[in-house]
DNA sequence: ACCTTTGTCAACCAATTGGTTAATCCATTT
DNA sequence: AAATGGATTAACCAATTGGTTGACAAAGGT
């Protein structure tokens, strides 16, 4: 029962400096004074108000984290047909990939880096297995009552997210890759927030 | 006109083990000294043999980044049509998903911390843009021939990566969030490979 | 007015890290 | 066998980096 113990103005500044830097740099690229400097504060400031360089971190990815899966929440919220739910899933995902993009990035790559029991402790505080599930039940219902093919749940989640947000963390080569403006790049993600929820739903429509 | 001039054994084994670390690290997470216990030899062979960390790292990602689009350019070599260059490029790509995973972990997450400029010193030299160029322009001659559907190879070209690579560099979220065991993962993955070229062409048949 | 607490900083410290050096080993040449 | 030159190593170095300390200022509390 931690109480909620206002958070100073330096406390806030810090933060979103090591926001920025964690995610421009990762985990090992960071560096503290750098944070100190982009904050505009004491290198000291960071290690009273976090103790250390692991503990900064763990709060920026966890707070990333929670911005990345909190899409996910906010979707399976409401009782909308699977349909809507997937339209406005991957409307969500393709969205953070436009304006957000360093969030996958981050999260993503630190995913790889870090031992399993670091990742399972991150996530464990979401309750995002419980959204998952709750996604996976709404397509078994859906495939028992016949209103949609029987395709693997497990499948077409891996498809959705693919589709949302790969793009984005992939841009750099991509981009390059197929000689695309940054405008043009944009207007393809624009693109996607139709091109996607449609192939999604064809690829489970009944024949 | 470098010649192949003969590589040592020492030089062999500084590669392995740097590819190793570089990959399991990344950049700024390995150690020098680390690749040097790994290799079984001396720190100062490293700098003997390749100057700096830097030049280490550049020519390990370079490699590295030459297998991950090995792929497309043996899929664009022969003269199959559409339908079975997508399935091949497919396979390879979850492939190297299964059995070289660190691959695009590795290319997609130093792609993200690197300057521009880097990125396409790397591409550069591999003509990939070319093999892109050549896959765009089969599929636009397969839509003016009337055998798909009229849809933007860009995004088609999007997709198919997506659906590739993504799941294999996202694995430890998905697989915690989707309560898969290391064979469940495996599983859906050889599942995919029938699975996604399946999604793909079926978004371009003709109606 | 005086003491305590909290916040802030410049200077400092110990450990790590990329990189260097000078000596040595060893195979080949002369 | 002496000389040569590349390969290899232990020891070393300078710079960086996460983290600490002690002084000090501001703000209440008494």
């Amino acid at each position: 029962m931690t109480e909620p113990q206002s958070i100073t103005e330096t406390e806030v500044r810090i933060l979103k400096a090591a926001t920025e830097v964690f995610r421009a740099r990762g985990r090992d690229g960071a560096r503290m004074q750098e944070i100190a400097d982009a904050a505009g504060i004491n290198k000291a400031m960071l290690h009273y108000y976090f103790r250390s360089k692991d503990l900064l971190f763990e709060r920026i990815f966890r707070e990333s984290a929670t911005m990345f899966f909190l899409r996910i929440r906010e979707v399976m919220g409401n009782d909308d047909n699977l349909r809507e739910k997937i339209r406005k899933l991957c409307g969500a995902y393709i969205d953070m990939g436009i304006s957000e993009p360093f969030i996958p990035v981050f999260i993503i790559g630190e995913i790889n880096r870090n031992p399993e029991t670091f990742i399972r402790k991150m996530f464990e505080t979401h309750g995002i297995r419980t959204e998952f599930r709750k996604f996976r039940k709404a397509i078994e219902t859906d495939i028992e009552q016949g209103r949609i093919r029987p395709v693997d749940p497990v499948q077409l989640l891996m498809n959705m997210l693919s589709l949302c947000i790969f793009p984005a963390i992939a841009r750099p080569m991509l981009q390059y890759n197929l000689a695309m403006s940054d405008k043009d790049f944009r207007q393809a993600m624009e693109d996607r927030k139709s091109i996607v929820p449609d192939m999604i739903i064809r690829s489970i429509q009944l024949p």
